[in-house]
DNA sequence: CTAATTAGGTTAAACGTTTATCCTTGTAAC
DNA sequence: GTTACAAGGATAAACGTTTAACCTAATTAG
């Protein structure tokens, strides 16, 4: 490898000044700055970067950790915050904690999950990241941040509950609240709703939405229309049987998966979606597309979420660390996707 | 920052003895031993990775550059990756080119496409990382690397041109080989089969699965049962009808997303798959799972070949970052994923 | 004509480690 | 009582940069 030395002494100068023309800094004539560049590239200089790093004690790095590298949403976030690093110049380190792999229940206790963060946050200190994304598809709050290394941090997908950790994530409420609004649009004002597991945010929220729209809309509030699912496609199909029997207009589900088992309890019955009844969804799979007719849904805005967390990561670090905003938590918009599964009456 | 200077003040010795204790290496008394570990946890000690990279030359990192984050197979490749690199204690430095995202065609030229790898790779070197995996679900063979800097690489999920250069690959021709055996043991022999875009390696390869498995078997070959598909779903719509005119009793499909289209095909003749017709599909989408009835297909590898290919490249570099394997190519095996959508016959 | 400024550099310290070499003691062997 | 050796450490150079401080000659201001 091809020191700044041995640039130096091809050169007949000293390496300051081989240092100072390839930052841009200092002063020199033009004659030796054009042929300390010439013979820099000829020779195939490249910095060392561990060297700059001890000297200047930036990285222009990154650490990201994610729950799980494999399910739904997380790769689409890891996605935007690398493409907003790449425009900064900014490097990334990745761990994948395989959260949902690699241990039993156990696991799952607090002190195991938070060690397994602590230490991975340490590893990430000692390398001098300057900063940590931390992404998770998991739903509930996240604690586990109040120790001691004074590296920033900013949260995607999911909540922090330290107000000085911002996070950065889906504009549940608003989301919702548009879904439903449409369906009111199109004539609907009997809409069922099957719920998420009903403890998680994101359900909370999309709850929130749909009652904040079906009462700017003066509809009624009727609890049967209100049926607990827990995300999963078969739990659609079975509550979805209680709401065809309650004389609802309209299904709205929580998430794609669970309109799945929706759509088959329908057909199952001899109705037609977008026909005889209406299903909406929420999160914007590429899966919903193929379904028949497809669903209209309401897309995360994943990209943007992992772009706008770096953004702030990045805004933070030109601020001494410190979050300046005015809210721990910045909601980013879904958007709208119209298929064919809502019928207008 | 604490240094290696404070704690050996702290402990009245030299950063030699220091070192050397929490290196392992070197001779001293256990008293000493003990006192500098418990003061370096103590004040919190955390060695500088820039400093020892500097001296050392040793990073424990890998550089891993993917095409694009978001599309299907590559977070599951990059899952194995992170699984054994963890194990290893190695560090990852992710770069996810985003190829089909930023850039307009005149990306895909040679040319440009080569030059970005290039430059990334040069940020690799100077980063020092240890050696490279190139993770592609592109097709097409990639020569892309005869060029200088001679840091290890693996490419995985695709192919290399340059014999150096390992690949680790889907094991596309006994995959294909399976389906197709299984099919003729539930009694078909009209096995019609709709590929991929025909200049793709895996569509090559699952063709000869499927010719010699029809040979093995003494099936006499019929032209008129292979068409070609371009790996999407309306390409299996299209291609299915004339197949379901020549009067096969199952369909194979290259993929499952074209077993889609060929799903849907089917039932709107009045058919029923997994009674009138068979079908198989190729990947082992989670999708699949939801087609009515279930499709009978071939996971793909991916967590493994990520795996694998790590673990060459580790095996490299203790090897002096030379690949001593028999074969420049590794196949992965696919693991037979069994719905109901073949009937007896 | 002198003093101040500037252009174009050079010197050397510093960043935080590792590691080969060197230096004391104390003990054992003869 | 000398010689050897080992135990337990210390010294200092080196890794490849950056950067504050310094130097010299030439130009400019007054």
């Amino acid at each position: 490898m091809v020191t700044i030395k041995d640039v130096a002494r091809e050169c007949g100068v000293s390496v300051a000044t081989v240092s100072n023309i390839l930052n841009g800094k200092g002063k020199s004539s033009n004659e030796t700055a054009s042929k300390i560049r010439k013979k820099a590239k000829e020779m195939g200089y490249v910095p060392n970067s561990a060297a700059i790093q001890l000297k200047t004690k930036k990285t222009r790095s990154l650490g990201v950790i994610v729950e799980d590298m494999t399910i739904f949403s997380i790769p689409d976030v890891v996605d935007g915050i690398t493409n907003y690093c790449d425009k900064m110049n900014y490097q990334i380190e990745l761990i994948n904690l395989r959260l949902f792999k690699n241990h039993n229940d156990t696991y799952y206790y607090k002190d195991f999950y938070y060690k397994r963060i602590r230490d991975e946050v340490m590893k990430f200190a000692q390398r001098q990241m300057e900063g940590i994304i931390y992404v998770s598809a998991h739903e509930r709050v996240l604690p586990c941040f109040q120790f001691d290394p004074q590296i920033p941090m900013v949260m995607a997908y999911s909540y922090s509950e330290d107000e000085r950790i911002p996070s950065v994530v889906v504009d549940d409420v608003n989301g919702s609240y548009e879904v439903v609004k449409h369906l009111i649009s199109m004539g609907h004002s009997k809409i069922g709703v099957i719920t998420g597991k009903p403890d998680s945010m994101h359900a909370q929220a999309r709850l929130l939405g749909y009652q904040k729209a079906m009462y700017d809309s003066h509809n009624i509030f009727v609890p049967e229309y209100i049926l607990n699912g827990d995300w999963g496609r078969a739990s659609g199909y079975e509550m979805s049987g209680k709401l065809l029997k309650s004389g609802v207009t309209a299904i709205y589900c929580m998430n794609d998966l669970m309109a799945g088992g929706v759509y088959d309890r329908i057909y199952e019955e001899g109705l037609t979606v977008g026909k005889d009844i209406s299903v909406a969804g929420y999160d914007g799979r590429e899966l919903a597309t193929y379904y028949k007719p497809p669903l209209t849904t309401m897309t995360l805005p994943l990209h943007d979420i992992g772009y706008e967390a770096s953004r702030i990561m990045i805004e933070m670090l030109e601020n001494d660390g410190k979050y300046t905003g005015k809210d721990a938590v910045i909601q980013v918009p879904c958007q709208f996707m119209e298929g064919k599964s809502i019928a207008r009456i």
